[in-house]
DNA sequence: CGTTGACTACCTACGGGTAGGTAGATAGCC
DNA sequence: GGCTATCTACCTACCCGTAGGTAGTCAACG
């Protein structure tokens, strides 16, 4: 029968130790091992549940990418267009980053040492995504309705002012003196980011 | 006595090799073995030149903060303040990055893992950069030759920008079609971020 | 009702590979 | 001779994955 839904299930709590520990170490760096620790069993237990290590690293971004696609979904809401369209967007982004910051890092992991869920095959999931970011800022700026700009440097921007944020938090923790991913300060950065793109966008 | 300025000494070489391997699998992902390969030798007579792998990738760290601090002092030539100030800036900043990608892609490294040169170090000496960063853009906020913004999380935005364009690029490469690292597409994203700086910062 | 057999979830032990680091020998150069 | 740079051979530690075994559960069947 369907497994899920019980308590917390030995299988449920792995993905949830992997994903915080192919987070915090990325793929070459998190051992089967430490992740069976976290759940309180041995590594070849874990090979039961899970084929192999990328099995399981799979079946983590299969879970996250699950939560993504039903942000993109509940986007389709709200505002229609121009800059009220833009803000929403970008505002449901950064909270949905602010909840998933695992997936931010691994995003980064996955950008820099290209994991096993190849660069190629991650950048089919997002090229539509992409795509469909900027054919919205294209339209808009047609319209007139948003200053013009470079829409796929737009894109690219807009992006990396979110994802920056969190993936870099543990270095910017040094930088400033309050902790980076408190309420405050994440209230204090989602606002930064609304009122600069703002500035730079509404005609 | 200065083993530096010789031809292309060993421990030259292998510095630069160093550096490529770090930037592209960072410090736990590179093997002393593939380093000693590229340039020729055995891991054993590696290990000769720098007593460990942290030493060597210290050593490496220094070199390219040797370079960046050039660019800072470099930077006090220029304009003097507002816009042209910052636009100068924020050129300077990209052509150095354009040109040292392989920092770009150790910083991000730095960030995700904590390599060695553990963060709190990166930080201390990233710290004062950005705390005089900040006191100029409030400087000249408070005078009005710039917008009013969060000066510390414009910072944050403007070196996301810029570095996270780099460092993503091998997952770019997978979104647009033409080569993010390519003459054309780099003048392209320069552009880009000046104009969209300009437009949120000129009053 | 009791026994059998399949299944689940875990275990210990091992194999094959790779990592960083060390010891000691060798060859060339001042 | 002494110093430098390199080598081969070795060590320990860790990795993933597999083999084989052991409890406990549960359903089917005589």
């Amino acid at each position: 029968m369907d497994a899920v839904a019980r308590f917390p299930g030995t299988r449920e709590q792995l993905l949830v130790a992997a994903r915080e520990r192919f987070a915090a170490h990325g793929f070459a760096g998190t051992s089967l091992s430490d992740i069976a620790h976290d759940v309180g069993i041995r590594r070849p237990s874990l090979l039961h549940h899970f084929p192999s290590k990328e099995a399981l690293y799979r079946a983590v971004l299969l879970d996250e990418f699950t939560d993504w696609i039903s942000l993109v979904d509940q986007a389709k809401r709200g505002p229609r267009e121009g800059w009220p369209r833009a803000e929403a967007i970008l505002l449901a982004t950064f909270t949905f980053f602010e909840e998933h910051s695992a997936l931010v890092r691994i995003f980064r992991w996955e950008a820099l040492e290209g994991g096993p869920i190849l660069r190629e095959e991650l950048a089919q999931v997002l090229h539509p995504l992409f795509e469909r970011a900027v054919a919205f800022l294209e339209r808009e700026m047609d319209a007139g309705r948003l200053q013009r700009h470079d829409a796929r440097n737009l894109v690219l921007t807009g992006y990396g002012a979110i994802l920056s944020y969190f993936s870099d938090a543990p270095l910017i923790t040094a930088l400033v003196e309050e902790d980076p991913l408190g309420p405050a300060e994440l209230r204090r950065r989602r606002r930064h980011v609304i009122d600069f793109f703002r500035e730079a966008l509404v005609p």
